[in-house]
DNA sequence: GCGACAG
DNA sequence: ATCTTGTCGC
């Protein structure tokens, strides 16, 4: 069991960023993954009103099959009450808890996992993607829709461009602003837990089937929002 | 004090 | 995140 709690709800805000704080420095930036197979994603949807909140976690095998086409091999649906609000920065203590109840639930372990946020592109390099790859021990990448923080120029507009996301007076770099889509807004990828940025890059980029989002993500995303395509949402 | 601000 | 119809384009 680890010392430092990695996560304590119910925190002030003040408190929770001085957990963060500390937890930032056992993130890993360097790859520590081994061979995968498994990719899974993330993703954290509400209902009525924001009073329940829904995670949802597809595994997906990998390599996909011959046609591009990814199988996937488990979907879970988890519902809790919701307990607490959106505050930016501290989105990981909104959404952490149900993520980890959804995958106590799955028969199998991924091998890398993609979550909808930022990994260490965060104001104390701390996103809901290092966040739960601390807390899974796992391999993680964070993939966000939009900036949270840094600055960066604007990506060419082929898919596969991108360019470099920094940050703080020394421009540290912490994630790229990525063209997964030509003539689309740019997605942020980051590492965020044992996975360095040319790798993050690299899966994200491996896994865009000409959608704007990669699969595990997308997969998630669709899951958590209700619209999934199939039945069965466990949950 | 004034903006910015993942989902 | 969520509330929501039709519409433009590959």
């Amino acid at each position: 069991m680890p010392t430092v709690p990695l996560h304590d709800w119910n925190l002030a805000p003040r408190d929770a960023i001085a957990l963060q704080r500390r937890l930032a420095g056992r993130v890993e930036r360097e790859d520590r993954l081994g061979e995968v197979r498994r990719l899974a994603g993330v993703d954290i949807g509400f209902e009525q009103g924001g009073e329940v909140t829904r995670a949802a976690v597809v595994v997906l095998a990998w390599p996909p099959e011959v046609d591009g086409g990814f199988t996937v091999v488990e979907e879970v649906v988890h519902r809790e009450p919701t307990r607490m609000p959106y505050i930016p920065g501290l989105l990981s203590f909104r959404e952490v808890p149900a993520a980890l109840a959804a995958f106590e639930r799955l028969a199998v372990t991924p091998d890398l996992v993609m979550v909808d946020g930022q990994g260490i592109a965060h104001p104390r390099r701390l996103g809901v993607a290092s966040h739960l790859g601390l807390w899974l021990d796992l391999p993680t990448i964070g993939v966000a829709k939009s900036r949270l923080c840094g600055r960066h120029g604007e990506p060419g507009p082929e898919r596969g461009d991108w360019v470099p996301l920094t940050d703080g007076p020394d421009d540290e770099v912490i994630g790229a602003v990525l063209r997964s889509r030509a003539k689309v807004k740019p997605i942020f990828v980051s590492g965020g837990h044992r996975v360095s940025l040319p790798t993050a890059l690299d899966w994200v980029i491996r896994c865009l089937v000409r959608t704007k989002l990669p699969e595990p993500t997308r997969l998630a995303d669709r899951l958590a929002s209700r619209r999934g395509g199939a039945a069965g949402a466990k949950g």
